[in-house]
DNA sequence: GGGGGAAGGACCA
DNA sequence: TTCCTGGTCCTTCCCCC
């Protein structure tokens, strides 16, 4: 085909989309062959044409740079030379060969788990993906040219007889923590990228047992093979890149082991292709092998000079390092996010209309994907590929961080409206600069409760009684500055506002609240928020309290609290969740309940308030659940930015305590001192909406989850409060 | 000239 | 007829101080 219409030309051959990669199983195929069909199959598409289009500016980079590399001296080369050598001095002082690394990978996972659950697949060529996409292949796929990351429709025509089978990324997670759990017995602190893989620091495990770094990964891979029925590959090395290589060597059900000694690691490299080196890809390794002829590792270094020459300095430093066999041998505590980001792509469109709604869906999605990492940012990102495949993205830095739909797509549209008309085949939108971004880059000790509360999502902002679906900004929110803080007779602000996503909570916490009373007027300021005032003397006596002391916390509450709850509540000492609005609100017709659809009759009240209690505690349940796994992220992000900000320390310049005007989250849970703070802000949130900061210092203050929980939680209350009064 | 933001690309699973 | 998604890191360009 190619050959006749080309005139005997081979144009396929020049094609180089990243499924023409040989990849583990692929040995034996017909690579010409492949090439030459996706080569057809492609031809003429937009995406074809786009890939040419990035091949033309691939070549123009790499004419500019044959440019640069012939403009070199003698004096040139011999200075970089210089250069080059100190540099992998350096380089080479740094070599770690105390550790073992294992790397694992599962052998065509999502396939495996697919054949595993339906066995009559076994044996046949097959396929996780759809006539679009394709996730994996396996093996008896590959030897057809079949591969991850290839379109249905060109793996149709490589393997006539291909089955395709949907993905299920929840029997996949659900295998893959499997393997996790195995993984855990060999290194608590195994490292994860994806499902199907794992990096694992064997070197206690190798001491512990007194077994080589082969001996456990077989012993390894046995374990995961019993637990799971799937196979998988390991690769044993001193260190993460070199383990990674290693995998890859006897896939599949296969092991590699590269012994713990430099000459073994160089010997190793030398021949090595630098395409099988993570972080090579498809453009690098063009670059590389045409602009400087490397083809292995091995002659990195002998074109070290040149690589300091043409190269920037990161990238010459990475392709030194992987010269010298050197990669990753620390065990990270922790990987920060640094952005978040949802696309779509769906048949191209000029619609206009269409596309705001599309932009919506996005916009949703990404603030509710936030939302459930406790996650504010201020740079958005609108991405957009057009139906021609070129890939726009434009950025915009706000001056406060937001994280709803609503604030989300107001930006995102403005984006989008500057672009139009244009035909869209894809939109995605990405949200970074996170509001505790700031903590890596400055004193780690700058995480604000604000921060804190909004992440965490329980804040809440009552007006006249009633919630308002408000813009959340730092003056609004949980407010603790250290003037509020200082003894010096101030009264201390702590306010709270519900999320403006958070609408399927409202009504719930609205409710919660009004067991301030229907007159709010009582607990809030005129019309501003609710306020709960602490004077100067509760606040010395608070501070003489420890922090970890909830007994403490509960008899504050009970003194102080429970005691601005009754004035609030002066008609009903035993208010109970379901207020009187409630009652009002919650049977149609005064008989049939708004939420089920139950029908009672209005005199059987005992039984109406039962049911209500049912229905308030399946909310509370659900919003408890909500809460507590948010608020454990946030706490582990808070830990892992600890982590992360000694780590960047060194590099980063620390500001002085003046440079912020908020009280660090640090202090606030931490001193003494300030451990006032800490109850008043317990004390608060239970009484508002019980679950998540009580929960997150691991106490049950409250009793398990039942129905009448709350009035169990204020009979407890008028006993501790009576008690202490009494 | 350096810092920071924006845009875009490479790479990975 | 059909060529993904979500994330990170790096480079380049441009503007501003």
């Amino acid at each position: 085909m190619g050959t006749t219409s080309e005139g005997g030309d081979r144009p396929w051959q020049s094609y180089h989309t990243v499924y023409t990669n040989a990849k583990a199983g692929m040995d034996g195929v017909d690579k010409e062959k492949v090439q030459r069909i996706v080569y057809e199959m492609s031809k003429g598409s937009k995406y074809f044409e786009n890939e040419q289009r990035k091949e033309a500016f691939i070549q123009q980079k790499m004419e500019n740079m044959r440019g640069q590399y012939a403009k070199l001296t003698l004096a040139d080369i011999s200075h970089f030379q210089t250069i080059a050598d100190r540099r992998i001095l350096e380089l080479e002082a740094t070599r770690v060969l105390s550790k073992i690394w294992l790397h694992v990978d599962m052998d065509a996972f999502y396939a495996a788990v697919e054949t595993l659950e339906c066995p009559s697949l076994k044996g046949k060529p097959l396929a996780v993906g759809n006539m679009s996409m394709l996730c994996t292949a396996n093996y008896e796929a590959r030897r057809f040219g079949v591969r991850a990351a290839m379109p249905g429709f060109i793996a149709c025509k490589l393997c006539p007889d291909l089955t395709f089978v949907p993905p299920n990324f929840k029997k996949y997670t659900y295998y893959s923590e499997l393997t996790r759990k195995v993984f855990h017995k060999y290194d608590p602190c195994f490292i994860t990228t994806s499902l199907d893989e794992g990096y694992l620091d064997i070197t206690e495990a190798c001491r512990e047992k007194g077994m080589s770094g082969g001996e456990i990964a077989e012993e390894l891979r046995g374990a995961v093979y019993t637990d799971t029925g799937l196979t998988c590959s390991a690769g044993v090395a001193p260190n993460r890149l070199l383990a990674k290589v290693c995998s890859d060597i006897n896939k599949p059900n296969g092991q590699f082991v590269l012994p713990n000694d430099r000459m073994a690691v160089m010997t190793f490299i030398s021949s090595l292709p630098i395409r099988k080196i993570g972080g090579i890809g498809k453009v690098t390794e063009h670059v590389l092998r045409d602009v400087l002829g490397i083809n292995t590792c091995e002659e990195m270094l002998q074109k070290s000079a040149f690589l300091c020459a043409l190269f920037s300095h990161s990238s010459a430093e990475f392709f030194l390092s992987v010269g010298l066999g050197l990669g990753r041998t620390d065990n990270p505590q922790s990987k920060l996010r640094k952005s978040m980001s949802t696309e779509r792509t769906f048949p191209s469109t000029e619609d206009e209309a269409l596309l705001f709604q599309r932009l919506a869906d996005i916009a949703e999605t990404l603030s509710n994907d936030m939302q459930k990492e406790g996650l504010c940012g201020r740079t958005l990102t609108l991405k957009l590929k057009t139906a021609s495949f070129e890939v726009r993205t434009r950025a915009v830095s706000l001056q406060k961080y937001i994280y709803s739909s609503k604030d989300i797509l107001s930006h995102a549209s403005k984006l989008l409206k500057a672009e139009l008309p244009l035909s869209v085949r894809l939109i995605g939108l990405r949200m970074s600069q996170f509001n505790d971004d700031k903590f890596g880059q400055a004193d780690p000790m700058q995480r604000t409760l604000t921060n804190f509360v909004i992440s965490g999502d329980m804040s809440l902002k009552v007006t006249n009684g009633s919630f308002q679906d408000s813009e959340i900004n730092d003056n609004q929110l949980m407010h603790v500055n250290e003037s509020s803080l200082s003894n010096d007779g101030q009264d201390i602000y702590l306010l709270g506002a519900v999320g403006p996503s958070d609408t399927d909570h409202l009504s719930d916490i609205e409710d919660k609240c009004h067991t301030f009373g229907n007159d709010a007027s009582e607990t809030q300021k005129s019309c501003g928020p609710v306020e709960v005032e602490y004077p100067a003397k509760e606040m010395n006596d608070l501070q003489t309290m420890k922090a970890e002391d909830l007994s403490s916390c509960r008899q504050f509450e009970a003194n102080n609290l429970g005691e601005m709850y009754d004035k609030a509540n002066p008609s009903d000492n035993n208010v109970a969740v379901s207020s009187s609005r409630e009652e009002n609100s919650f049977w149609i017709d005064d008989y049939r309940c708004s939420l089920c659809g139950f029908e009672l009759p209005p005199d059987f009240v005992e039984e109406r308030q039962d049911h209500s209690d049912y229905h308030f505690a399946e909310v509370l349940q659900k919003e408890e659940s909500t809460h507590n796994s948010r608020v454990l992220m946030q706490k582990q992000r808070f830990d892992q930015k600890a982590q992360h900000a000694k780590e960047s320390a060194r590099k980063k310049r620390k500001p002085s305590p003046k440079d912020s005007k908020h009280l660090t989250i640090d202090l606030f849970f931490n001193k003494d001192q300030k451990s006032f703070c800490y109850k008043a802000l317990i004390a608060t949130s239970e009484l508002l909406f019980p679950s998540p900061l009580v929960n997150l210092y691991g106490s049950h203050y409250f009793p398990p989850m039942r129905m009448g929980r709350w009035k169990i939680h204020r009979r407890e209350r008028d006993q501790d409060d009576g008690g202490s009064k009494g």
